[in-house]
DNA sequence: TCTGGGGTCCTAGGACCC
DNA sequence: TCTGGGGTCCTAGGACCC
């Protein structure tokens, strides 16, 4: 069996747990730039908003009487490894699926212990962390998170579900759960499904799994094998490293400004190269991408990407900024207004394959080590002094296309100057 | 005025080879 | 005059996830 572990509104959660004053008020979450609502509390849906809504479009009122917060990745993201960290307590194997989302496997567990191991968790991660989660137990990945659902929405659950493959129950709830609400189906495929006549998971379940692959693609076969119980997704180890990276954003306002696109391409391909250092790999290649606005109806459009090879493997911030500086000349056009850049890198490489270039082997190896080392200050001093201590020729800050974060709360948990500012009313 | 930012996997189709 | 068929590799795009 395998316990799908998902905090319930995580992000509006977090923020709650350092500021109690929000408990029974409509919140929200807003994406980067305050755009879209990403999280929303109880309250806030049952005022009728929508994942994902922007939040220029919501009427006045909501906007009026709603809390809605910029997004606070710092706080986020360090309460989800304290999350983990209560989790591998109940079990040496946690996939951590998503910032709110883990798998726990329970294979080898005394079956009738389950539930109550369960409670055990939720007690633990709300007494640790504030933060309420809810269980769902299954022996697929798919019934987990429908498990998961169900322990969400139907209250007698009290917060931990179990689905055992072939029990009425099971077969009750999915017979209710329209195909659309399945992990892994969404609009495009249930569409297609319900031209079939499948509209419920049941139905799915019960299709003949052969047909489902001819007609749509082995993704959804292994969909259907594991409604009826037997695993067939395996995840990749999220703490596997990345096979790309991407660092992207959106402006803070629209700019055809090129030296500002250019200072926006120099922090994200240095972002990048953080990241990458990180994982312990090297990019072969780079990849700019801009873009104007499209929902601005009636201006000009323009969107464009190019691949830049590096002459050799690199994770050097400057070598990739040097080589995204070039993609980003191909592809600027003078005339438009751009609303986001990004810098992608592409073909990673474990860090151990660095390769010298074919002339003067000996000369390669010293800059090499000189540039690890160089790289290595800075990453150190970034990690320590705060993110941007040291910089590639950036501006400091009030840039165009700096983000709008207007909103945010403080990063409690990971700045010592943010955490004096908590009220104690 | 204001519409996120990451990722993954799969498939189809083209280029190329023998 | 007749111009195959099978394989691999790569890329773009679709679909999906949170």
């Amino acid at each position: 069996m395998i316990a799908l572990v998902d905090c319930n509104n995580f992000y509006v959660s977090c923020e709650r747990v350092f500021a109690p004053r929000l408990e029974g008020l409509p919140v929200g979450v807003l994406s980067n730039n305050d755009g879209c609502v990403v999280a929303r509390s109880q309250e806030l849906k049952a005022l009728g908003v929508a994942m994902g809504a922007p939040m220029h479009l919501l009427p006045p009122a909501i906007r009026r009487h709603a809390v809605l917060l910029s997004s606070n990745y710092a706080l986020y993201g360090d309460m989800s490894r304290r999350v983990n960290a209560i989790l591998a307590e109940f079990s040496p194997d946690v996939e951590v699926y998503s910032i709110d989302e883990s798998f726990v496997s329970f294979v080898g567990f005394d079956a009738s212990t389950l539930e109550a191991r369960g409670q055990r968790l939720r007690e633990m991660v709300c007494r640790d962390t504030g933060l309420p989660v809810c269980v769902g137990l299954a022996p697929t990945r798919v019934l987990a998170k429908v498990a998961n659902r169900a322990a969400k929405t139907i209250a007698a659950y009290a917060g931990v579900c179990r689905l055992d493959a072939d029990d009425p129950a099971t077969r009750a709830l999915l017979q209710r759960l329209p195909v659309a609400a399945l992990w892994g189906v969404a609009r495009r495929t249930s569409e297609r499904l319900a031209l079939m006549g499948i509209d419920t998971a049941w139905q799915l379940r019960e299709a003949d799994s052969k047909l489902i692959r001819r007609t749509f693609s082995v993704v959804l076969e292994r969909i259907v094998w594991e409604l009826r119980g037997h695993s067939a997704i395996v995840l990749e180890d999220m703490s596997e490293p990345r096979q790309r990276i991407m660092v992207s954003r959106s402006f803070g306002r629209l700019t055809g400004e090129r030296h500002e696109l250019e200072a926006a391409v120099r922090q994200h391909a240095a972002r990048a190269g953080e990241k990458l250092r990180r994982q312990r790999h090297l990019a072969r290649a780079v990849m700019v991408m801009v873009r104007t606005n499209p929902f601005v109806a009636g201006e000009a459009q323009y969107r464009n990407s190019v691949v830049v090879p590096l002459v050799r493997p690199s994770d050097d911030s400057r070598e990739l900024l040097a080589v995204a500086r070039r993609g980003l000349s191909a592809i600027f056009r003078d005339g438009y207004r751009y609303q986001k850049c990004g810098v992608m890198l592409l073909d990673l490489v474990d860090a151990q394959h660095r390769q010298l270039t074919l002339y003067d082997a000996a000369q390669s190896e010293a800059e090499n080590d000189r540039s690890q080392r160089l790289m290595a200050a800075v990453d150190r001093l970034n990690r320590e002094m705060g993110r941007d201590t040291v910089r590639f020729c950036l501006p400091r800050d009030n840039s165009a296309w700096a983000l709008r974060c207007e909103r945010r709360s403080s990063r409690y948990t990971t700045r010592w100057d943010e955490l004096m500012k908590v009220k104690t009313r």
